[in-house]
DNA sequence: GGATTAAGTCAATACGTTTGACTTAATAAG
DNA sequence: CTTATTAAGTCAAACGTATTGACTTAATCC
């Protein structure tokens, strides 16, 4: 009777299925290429010029996107490039930290319209929920203030926060954030916001903000190694961003490998955390300033951290080059841009690998976004990506 | 004008699209859960009920699917539940491996039909791809005798082979194979056979063969890992079966890792060829046998292998867990299956992982298929796949 | 100034899913 | 035993979306 509930299956599609994808694959393509014409749209996409120009038009009248001035280029009728409007939706991206949470908006195409943030004390999620709610609420009063069609296109809320996620009976030691795991956080700011919220770590949040903005752009096998409080990797595979069974895939922090004999995670030597501990700086404190003053001035603890954390993320790059065979290995990190530039020249030569063949059109390992608000963006990315990236399961009918 | 080509976009879709997915989905679950009726169907996929019989109509037509008897359950009209036609598709599977080759016969369910296999002298591709045409074309005589329609409905060729593909500069050391990679293999087989051919590493096949119908079925984030000459991952993300930017992801046995010291790949360590070497066995000669009776014997060399190669496969399986974040790990390999069952009760017990969760509902490790015959049924299981599977490509619109 | 080329539109058509009413066949309740 | 209820499955019309081929527009080339 209701044994219909254990038959495994995958959902089906229909027109509007069709309809959905085809729209976003021209938004995709509006991103990643700029400006294109509906005949361009057509042959990029392999739709027929009539079906462009309807789902355009379709488009145009959502004010999703525009079109461009007239160009003429040799023989023909001119053609009438359309690209994207900003203001064609927005998003709220959250990041929430050990000790600070960030929230951001941006539009379409990824502007930064606002940020803020807080601290967080370590009273836990409860009275950090509250500041974090108040923190959104002012990031979209002045998003409202910039552009004043924001919230009734405001398509989502993302949030990015340390994994790994869902574990059962986990110390709540340093690294990890168990109070924050257990509390129902996604319910109570999809309640506080009324917004649809999802969720990534902060790793795979890097690396949807690299794939929108960043060095991944257009590509569809990359991996963001985020050099955080802690370490992991967010994973672009055949061109969407992969979480595992239960959101925790790319946690190459937890990895442990060999460290003259004992076997420690990844994550207890190549991270920002293990840097604090080097230097002796309180995490809690300021520790971007003070690890920057320090970078500045050429301390040599600093030398010393990274030429013991390049060679661990050697061997991590090594790894996720053979597990993932990924077309560009992307190194990003909260940290400021001297530091993560010195990181990756000391990580060079790599270490051989698949990943090695001539004529690669991007280098093995390229430095991404430096930049503490790196993985609010991406938090904010995700809600747009969700919306308007073509995706398997964006063709899928929705249960019932 | 012909700058369209570097525009970058997904391709669109359009109403066969949809209905390939859907006739996909129904097959897949009827392959996941047995007959089912197209009311069950319909509840499952999220289709209509009008929808599902005018598939399942074609489905019959097309020889795919067939009703079974009535069956009464409760109040209402009975059901028809229908069930796959194992004659409704055929394919031809292939292994290549280092002293070997295999060809093998199944239907759309996987029942294996015809087995032959050859031995491969070092003499390199020219003369092995004219052992391998005399092997595929005695198996599809054979086939064909058996099932007059296999013909009609072969639905490809699949190849397996040890990876990394497309290396350039490899030195063709004993582990790979680069005089094969180097040579047109799918050309020459697809030119010589008729068929279309596809190609995954042995890996991968081992991946495949588990997905459709072995531990994996049904599952949609697994990962296999296979112990043959070498040892690598096949990679089972989303559903898919993932192959990485080039085709060789899951490559672990490439992976470097700490061993006193020194930093050896995995393949040195926990593979066939480690044991044969080991043994002081010529795996040119009928290693799978030799090895057969030390086991049987219990011959202490073997458990002075497996209890090194036991340590270096709860490495690899905890990076594992940990990178992909799988719903189960598969332990399977073409050695005889007491080995493979020690080897895998030395692996215990486990590393601490992310995969460490009560009421888990698959073990984190499991044994799959031990056979030599694996791959090659995995070889067979890529083409059925391939035309079969629901899957994002399948929707696409080609080129052209 | 006419031929050619390319962008884009128009209107009719084809394809596949959906909808709602209907039929069939069983069990459950009175 | 009769009637109500439940569920499977069908029918035919409607709907949504992409496609087709002819047509228009507007530029460059010769």
């Amino acid at each position: 009777m209701d044994d219909f509930r254990l038959v495994r299956a995958k959902s089906g599609t229909n027109q509007e299925g069709t309809s959905a994808h085809n729209q976003r694959v021209i938004l995709d393509a509006l991103r990643i290429n700029g400006a294109l014409s509906r005949a361009d749209l057509a042959r990029a996409t392999n739709l027929t010029k009539q079906t462009v120009s309807n789902l355009v038009e379709n488009l145009e009248r959502d004010g999703l996107v525009r079109p461009q001035d007239v160009v003429r280029k040799g023989r023909g009728q001119p053609s009438t490039p359309y690209c994207l409007v900003p203001e064609g939706a927005f998003a709220i991206g959250l990041q929430i930290d050990r000790h600070v949470t960030r929230a951001i908006a941006v539009d379409l195409v990824g502007n930064v319209l606002v940020r803020a943030e807080a601290k967080l004390s370590t009273d836990g999620p409860a009275t950090g929920v509250r500041i974090i709610l108040g923190l959104i609420e002012g990031v979209r009063r002045d998003l409202q203030r910039q552009r004043p069609q924001a919230e009734r296109r405001l398509s989502g809320l993302g949030i990015a926060m340390p994994g790994p996620f869902g574990l059962d009976g986990a110390d709540d030691d340093e690294w990890m954030m168990a109070s924050w795991q257990a509390f129902p956080l996604l319910e109570t700011l999809a309640a506080g916001t009324g917004l649809e919220v999802g969720l990534q770590n902060d790793a795979a949040a890097c690396a949807t903000a690299e794939r929108m903005l960043g060095n991944a752009r257009g590509l569809d096998h990359a991996v963001c190694i985020y050099i955080g409080y802690g370490i992991g990797a967010g994973l672009i595979l055949g061109g969407e961003l992969y979480s595992g069974a239960h959101g925790n895939a790319g946690e190459i922090g937890m990895a442990l490998f060999s460290d003259g004999g004992r076997q420690t995670p990844l994550e207890h030597r190549a991270s920002m955390a293990s840097l604090y501990q080097h230097l002796g700086i309180d995490p809690a404190a300021d520790a971007y300033h003070a690890v920057f003053d320090l970078v500045e001035r050429d301390d040599p603890r600093i030398g010393e951290w990274i030429s013991r954390a390049a060679t661990d993320l050697r061997w991590a790059v090594h790894l996720v080059e053979t597990l993932f065979d990924p077309q560009s290995v992307i190194l990003s990190g909260g940290a400021s841009e001297t530091l993560m530039r010195r990181l990756l020249a000391a990580t060079e030569p790599l270490l051989p690998s698949l990943a090695e063949r001539k004529g690669r059109p991007v280098p093995r390992l390229q430095l991404g976004m430096t930049d503490p608000w790196a993985v609010a963006l991406g938090a904010a990315a995700e809600p747009i990506g969700r919306a308007f990236e073509p995706r398997f399961s964006a063709i899928l009918k929705e249960r019932g």
